[in-house]
DNA sequence: TAGTGGTCTAGACCACTTA
DNA sequence: AAGTGGTCTAGACCACTAG
């Protein structure tokens, strides 16, 4: 444990929260270096005194700060500075949203029709093969730049409102603009890498064999049974995930 | 607000916090449909009084719903169940680590040299343009095959106790194993796709052309300064992130 | 004005670790 | 046995939203 740096004092006055204080003062305190990996924090006693605040409030920055990733607790044991751990990178697909809706955003929709199931089909939407489905197939473009290129299955059911309300399900302008589905209780999301079909190279508007992301969906209803599948396939030169890990990281 | 369904008792006796079982029963609730998207949760008061708990452990698990996106809190207004937005999803390096410390792993050091900086070097690394740099590429194996290829390049500091406690900066074994840099303050990461060249093609072996990701980083130390770049080229069918939105993520 | 969430207090008790 | 974090209480006061 350093020698007590410098206990700068908690501004009651500030419209930033006692426990925010906190957070951000230690977290200085490692992206300067003051604290080092492995450091041991002040306990919850000293801070308290301190900072003249309450457990519960230093219990909260604490917390906070391990969720950050900035510190680990161990039980009887003390609270610690962690080391960069590249693992916990987390990439978040909001990016996408905030990368997009700078520009124009128009959603052409390429088709829209009844097919019967494939095997691959069947199994991912949990349906009888032959059983009817429906395909969407929607391209997004990025003022006159095609960026995205979507194709969707879905649970075709006659007894709902099904393709007024399905064109909206996990639609583009609900991927952009901010929520989608509100029949769906969960979604499963996975990105690979590929190169690009002739097809999707064409509407894309790129050389064959391009690489590009692949942004596989699959979202379930409150029965959890399977809705819609489907992947957007990315143009790469349009779509990069980015993150920061370790001190610094919003502050 | 839905008519009361039924309320669980909270488990004094069990292992499980209050604020945790909590925040599991207005799970199961969202997961089930009991609580639909828009609904409105039980006030603070009203849970406390429901469940026998004090306002502080209300909170925690309120705190927690929000912080895993299932509902949202407005001021003056209440708690209300959130649809499922897409945007939420985030996807975690930690999956690789996962799926690979599985197996058997080898890290192959193919060159560690030293070279005169570029423009591009130069730029990354902050400093000036023809300055030595360290270069460092290695090749993850996984049991026979290889799965990443890494370019890494490094400050030279001759004031440093440098290259052997450079070559473990992010070192695939810090990235697998779990910790990378003590020195480290911050990193910067991004992910996108790309189709191999062909030395990377034959490292890897996979044709040249095939897609694969890249996976940027860039590694700052306690003064901000740079002290090493480069990127991991990882084979596509070795590299997938996948992720869950939606409630049941993980309970 | 009534109801809501947001913050915070000043403790308590327990479980765990270390010596 | 001493010190640590983990949980929880039973309130308080404030700021915001709504009718």
């Amino acid at each position: 444990m350093p020698p007590d740096t410098q206990a700068k004092k908690i501004n009651r006055a500030s419209f930033e929260p006692a426990y925010m204080q906190l957070v951000r003062m230690v977290s200085e305190q490692i992206a300067t270096g003051a604290l080092r990996p492995g450091d041991q924090l002040p306990t919850e006693g000293q801070f308290c005194t301190q900072y003249a605040v309450s457990p519960m409030t230093v219990r909260r920055a604490i917390n906070i700060l391990v969720e950050k990733g900035l510190v680990s607790t161990t039980h009887g044991r003390g609270t610690f500075v962690k080391p960069l751990d590249i693992g916990r990178a987390t990439f978040r697909l909001q990016e996408l949203k905030n990368q997009w809706t700078s520009g124009e955003i128009d959603v052409a929709l390429l088709e829209a029709s009844i097919q019967s199931a494939d095997e691959r089909v069947a199994r991912k939407l949990a349906i009888p093969i032959g059983e009817r489905a429906i395909f969407i197939r929607r391209l997004v473009l990025q003022g006159e730049t095609p960026a995205m290129y979507h194709r969707e299955y879905l649970i075709y059911d006659p007894r709902r409102p099904v393709v007024e309300d399905q064109l909206q399900i996990t639609s583009l302008e609900g991927l952009l603009q901010g929520q989608s589905g509100e029949g769906l209780r969960r979604g499963e999301l996975s990105i690979e890498a590929v190169t690009l079909k002739e097809e999707e190279a064409e509407l894309l508007k790129v050389p064959t064999g391009t690489a590009a992301f692949r942004l596989e969906h699959i979202f379930h209803d409150f029965e959890n049974h399977p809705v819609s599948w489907g992947w957007f396939i990315c143009r790469a030169d349009r779509f990069k995930l980015t993150t920061c890990i370790g001190a610094d990281a919003d502050a």
